[in-house]
DNA sequence: CCCTGATTCGC
DNA sequence: GCGAATCAGG
């Protein structure tokens, strides 16, 4: 692999995005490892791991058969690593709790499924034109063979300033229709004339049409002047 | 099995 | 420095 300044900014951004490594290698076309490799010896940010720490092995590593020549070591480094770990993990939480509230204030349990607060990995063909937005794992599905979009949080008055349609005058909990209906929000909720559109959702998607190209934006390389 | 990220260590 | 091999958890 050629670490050109490029590759290497590239790789940081991928990183920062939160990208897995495994992603991150296919867009770079490169190995997981070579990612994490690099990502390790440029000092990036830990990310989440699976694991939640190497074990000690000066205690009971809990047989862990001495594959390696060496026995592997880590002691203190694991432990700075995962508490760097925490610590990130608690600043992300923080960052992606706010978006998730509001969501959540505006999905009421009558709503029949959740919104998709869900990124859509770039898969495996994905064009190199594309990618995902950047979204935590932690807090996203694995990724669905969608099209390549970003669910945008609805606005918290995505109409505000719209007529509320006769159809919700008579009742706002309950929409006339029945089935699937968009989710979007309309108004603020809590207040008397909030209401989720109801308009019948596109097959698949919480919202209708409308709103739904409201809702996913395609994306575009934000390096690139987007 | 698949996935994930971290570490090790020969090159 | 690089990254495959390996580890280890979900």
């Amino acid at each position: 692999m050629d670490w050109t300044d490029d590759t290497i900014a590239r790789l940081r951004d991928l990183w920062s995005q939160g990208l897995s490594t495994a992603e991150i290698g296919r867009q770079l076309s490169i190995t997981k490892n070579a990612v994490v490799g690099k990502a390790h010896r440029l000092g990036l940010p830990p990310r989440p791991s699976p694991i939640r720490n190497r074990p000690v092995k000066d205690g009971v590593p809990g047989e862990a058969p001495p594959r390696r020549k060496s026995t592997p070591r880590g002691g203190k480094a694991a432990a700075a690593a995962a508490a760097a770990n925490e610590d990130l993990l608690q600043s992300v939480a923080a960052v992606v709790a706010a978006p998730a509230e509001a969501a959540a204030a505006t999905t009421p349990a009558s709503a029949e499924k959740v919104a998709p607060a869900v990124a859509p990995a770039a898969s495996k063909p994905a064009p190199a034109a594309v990618r995902p937005v950047a979204v935590p794992r932690a807090v996203v599905e694995p990724a669905r063979k969608e099209p390549v979009v970003a669910p945008v949080a609805p606005a918290p008055r995505p109409a505000a300033a719209r007529p509320v349609p006769s159809r919700f005058q008579e009742g706002v909990d309950r929409p006339v229709r029945r089935g699937p209906s968009c989710c979007w929000p309309i108004g603020d909720p809590g207040t008397p004339g909030f209401h989720f559109c109801g308009a019948r959702p596109l097959s698949g998607k919480p919202y209708c049409a409308e709103h739904a190209a409201i809702a996913y934006v395609k994306i575009r390389d934000r390096r690139d002047g987007g």
